[in-house]
RNA sequence: GUCUUGUUAGCUCAGCUGGUAGAGCACGUCACUUUUAAUGAUGUGGCCGAUGGUUCGAAUCCAUCACAGGACACCA
C-alpha cells in the first residue's frame, strides 16, 4: 500500500502539522529571483568586503534541502536547485517569532524544497552563504532521501527510480546535460550544412533499411498490423526521389532483440541522406562534425574510455579486407576462399551458421578478429555487397561496395554508404534477403516493393549514414552502459506478490 | 536465450561451519548561534526478494521462481 512505511507517515503527519499552523505544505506561489548559480557569481566580492557581508543586497532563492545541521538556535542547510548548491545560515533571532522553534526545527527536514530570502555573507569557514531573513516552505517531501553521504549505488534502483538517481547524483544530470547538448549540436551542424530535418513514420507496414527483428503493433482502424520501425532509411531516400537534396533525422528506431551494454530496445540515431555525393565525402563531412561537437562540448580530442585513450586527430581508413590481415592478424591468403576461411574459423574453434557466403564468411571474420581492436576512431571502408544490401555497388569491383562503418573504441558508431540507387539491381538485392529469410534468416530484409517504384523514378546519386546517438554519447561522457544514457533504460516490470495472490 | 554473482531497516553495508537480527546514516527525544558527512546523549525501526524442502531449529543448507549486475550468444 501506498504511504503504510512509517517514515512517510512521520512525515504526513508533518505536512498536517504545517497545516494546522495556517502554512500550505504544498504553496506554489515561489518569489525566487535567482539561481544559485547566480547569486554564488554575483556574490563573489563579498568576502572583501567589510564583515565580509552586504545587509542591503536581498536575493531570494529555492531547491531542495541536501543536508541540515541544527545547532540550538541556529542552523545550517545545504540547498541545492539545479545550478548548484548553496549554503543557508538560518536564525532563530532572524526569524518571525517561534518560527524556529515551532516551524522549523520540528517539521523541516531534508528532502524539502524551500525558498529562503536574505543577504550574502562569507562564513568563518569561508564560505559564501546566505543569512536567511525569509523562510517559505514550497514542497513537503513525504518520502525519506537515499543516506547523505553514499546516496543511492544501487543500479536496480537508480535505473527504475532515475528521478532519485538525479537528485542524489550530481555527475548523473551531468551525463544527460552532455547528451542533450550532443542532440541539439548534431541539430545545429546539420542544419548550417543546409540540411532539413524532417520526421517520418515510427509504424510501417513493413520493417526495412536495417537487419533486425521489429515490434509488432496493431492497428485497430485499418485491422492490420504494423512495425514500429527499425531505421527510417527506406523513407529518407523516397524523399531524395522527391528532390530533397539533404535531409536528417534524429529520432528512435526499435529492436526486438537482446538487451546488454550496448543495446537497448529503442535507441536514437542520426540518419542524414546527401544528394549529388558519395560515401567519401561522408567520411569527411564525419571529421568535420566529431571536431565541431569536441569544440562546442568543450572537450579535448583526446579522450579517455574507461582504460582506453582515444585520439579524435587519428581518424584511419582501411578497406575490410585488408584489416582482416593487417589488423586482425588473419592470413591473407585465406581472406577470398571461403573453404579456407572456414577451416581457418574451426581451427579457432569459432561455429558459424552453414551456408553462408564469401562475403558474410569475411564479416564473421571482422567481427572475430578485427572489431574489438579498433580503439581510435577508424572508418573500415569496402563492405561485401552480400552483408550490404542498401549500398551501391564499385565500379571497380563489382563484389564490394561503396560504404563505410566508424568504429571507436572497438564499437560500431557509424554506418555509412553510396547509396544502391539502381531499382533493377536493389530488387534483385531484396529478393536475395527474402531468400535468406525464407532459410530461416529472420533478421533479412522483406522485399519492399514501394520503395522499388520510389527509385524506378530516379534518386540522384546520394550518400546517406546513420550514427548512433547513445553510444556516441557514452564515448563523450565515459560511460560503459547504454543504461547509463538513457534517462529511463528498458526495465523487466517487477511482479507484485499481491497480484499472483489475487490471480490464485 | 545460456552461464555466473547478488537480493538483509528508508539508504549504505555486516551477519563465519544452521541456534529467534547488527552497525553507520536517516528518523524521534534532549543539549548546542559559524557548521561542512556538524557534534554529544538516548530511543524507535526488519515477513532477511518469493514459494517449497531438509532439520528439533533456516537470513544461513537444497530446489524452483522473480528481479538485477556481469560475461557469452544475436544485434547497432
Amino acid at each position: 500500500m501506498a504511504f503504510e512505511n512509517k517514515f512517510v507517515q512521520l512525515r504526513i503527519e508533518k505536512a498536517e502539522t504545517l497545516r494546522d499552523a495556517g502554512i500550505n505544505p504544498y504553496c506554489n506561489n515561489s518569489k525566487r529571483n535567482t539561481t544559485i548559480k547566480k547569486y554564488l557569481n554575483v556574490n563573489s566580492d563579498i568576502e572583501h568586503k567589510e564583515n565580509k557581508r552586504d545587509e542591503h543586497r536581498h536575493y531570494t532563492v529555492a531547491g531542495r534541502i541536501k543536508l541540515l545541521r541544527v545547532m540550538g538556535k541556529a542552523s545550517f542547510l545545504q540547498l541545492e536547485d539545479e545550478s548548484g548548491v548553496l549554503q543557508i545560515y538560518v536564525a532563530r533571532d532572524h526569524l518571525p517569532e517561534n518560527f524556529y522553534n515551532d516551524i522549523f526545527k520540528k517539521n523541516v527536514e531534508v528532502g524539502d524544497i524551500i525558498e529562503v530570502g536574505g543577504y550574502p555573507f562569507v562564513t568563518g569557514q569561508g564560505e559564501l552563504s546566505l543569512h536567511a531573513s525569509e523562510f517559505k516552505l514550497l514542497t513537503k517531501s513525504i518520502a525519506p532521501l537515499p543516506e547523505k553521504f553514499h546516496g543511492i549505488t544501487d543500479k536496480e534502483t537508480r535505473y527504475r527510480k532515475r528521478y532519485l538517481d538525479l537528485i542524489m547524483n550530481a555527475d548523473v544530470r551531468k551525463t544527460f546535460q552532455i547528451r542533450s547538448k550532443v542532440i541539439s549540436l548534431t541539430r545545429r551542424f546539420f542544419e548550417d550544412k543546409g540540411f532539413l530535418e524532417v520526421e517520418t513514420p515510427m509504424m510501417h507496414p513493413i520493417a526495412g533499411g536495417a537487419n533486425a527483428k521489429p515490434f509488432v503493433t496493431h492497428h485497430n482502424a485499418l485491422g492490420i498490423d504494423r512495425f514500429l520501425r527499425i531505421a527510417p532509411e527506406l523513407y529518407l531516400k523516397r524523399l531524395i526521389v522527391g528532390g530533397f537534396e539533404a535531409v536528417f533525422e534524429i529520432n528512435r528506431n526499435f529492436r526486438n532483440e537482446g538487451m546488454d551494454a550496448t543495446h537497448n530496445p529503442e535507441f536514437t540515431s542520426i540518419e542524414f541522406y546527401w544528394a549529388y555525393k558519395t560515401y567519401k565525402d561522408l567520411i569527411e563531412i564525419t571529421k568535420e562534425y566529431f571536431l565541431y561537437l569536441f569544440d562546442h562540448l568543450d572537450l579535448p580530442t583526446h579522450l579517455p574510455y574507461g582504460d582506453l585513450e582515444i585520439d579524435f586527430n587519428k581518424f584511419s581508413e582501411v578497406p575490410l579486407i585488408e584489416s582482416l590481415h593487417t589488423i586482425g592478424e588473419v592470413p591473407s591468403e585465406i581472406v577470398n576462399d571461403k573453404e579456407k576461411i572456414l577451416e581457418f574459423l574451426k581451427s579457432k574453434n569459432i561455429s558459424v551458421k552453414n551456408g553462408l557466403s564469401l562475403g558474410q564468411l569475411q564479416g564473421e571474420l571482422f567481427d572475430e578478429f578485427v572489431e574489438h581492436k579498433l580503439i581510435n576512431p577508424t572508418f573500415i571502408t569496402e563492405y561485401p555487397v552480400e552483408i550490404s544490401p542498401l549500398a551501391r555497388r564499385s565500379d571497380v569491383n563489382p563484389d564490394i561496395t561503396e560504404r563505410f562503418e566508424l568504429f571507436i573504441a572497438g564499437r560500431e558508431i557509424a554506418n555509412a554508404f553510396s547509396e544502391l540507387n539502381d531499382p533493377v539491381d536493389q530488387y534483385e538485392r531484396f529478393k536475395s534477403q527474402v531468400e535468406s529469410k525464407e532459410c530461416g534468416d529472420d533478421e533479412a530484409h522483406a522485399m519492399d516493393e514501394d520503395f522499388i517504384e520510389a527509385l524506378s523514378y530516379g534518386m540522384a546519386p546520394t550518400a546517406g549514414q546513420g550514427i548512433g546517438i547513445d553510444r556516441l554519447v557514452m564515448l563523450l561522457t565515459n560511460e560503459h552502459s547504454i543504461r547509463d544514457v538513457l534517462l529511463f533504460p528498458a526495465m523487466k516490470p517487477i511482479h507484485h506478490e499481491e497480484l499472483n495472490q489475487e490471480e490464485v
